[in-house]
DNA sequence: ATTCTGACA
DNA sequence: TGTCAGTA
């Protein structure tokens, strides 16, 4: 541990990240709005982005492309911060011994888990589907 | 020179 | 989303 906050460092301006992610300082400052990145900020009122803010945008960035909006990018990200807290659990489970709810949440963990590894294929319809 | 917020042909 | 204004 100790990795953590050299990821969440404040490090770059707007004009470093708007070159890291090919998004317009318009887009980057518009998805803020919406709670979806919190950049820390300088004195002087100016953000500054950590890693974990650009990898953060490229995911938006990728997730957009496939169709998905504001709101259902925000959902997936609450419902992987939630799956997340609840980590220390790795305890006996197989699909077999699943009940369906829980295979459901199961299923939504694979789906948002691929996401963050940047090879998720689905698009807001098929997500929909998950998110019941 | 850069960034920030607010606003809208 | 782009872009322009008026600041800091």
């Amino acid at each position: 541990m100790g990795d953590h906050i050299r990821r969440n460092m404040p490090l770059f301006p707007i004009s470093i990240v708007k070159k890291l992610t090919e998004l317009s300082a318009r887009q980057i400052r518009y998805y803020e709005e919406h709670g979806l990145v919190y950049p820390a900020r300088t004195e002087g009122n100016q953000r500054l982005f950590s890693f974990n803010d650009v990898d953060r945008l490229l995911e938006i960035k990728t997730l957009i492309e496939r169709g998905v909006n504001l709101s259902g990018i925000k959902e997936i990200f609450e419902l992987r911060a939630q799956n997340e807290e609840e980590k220390p659990k790795p305890v006996l489970k197989n699909t077999e011994s699943m009940s369906d709810k829980e295979l459901r949440r199961h299923l939504k963990n694979e789906v948002l888990v691929a996401g963050k590894q940047g090879r998720t294929s689905m698009i807001q319809g098929q997500l929909s589907r998950f998110f019941h």
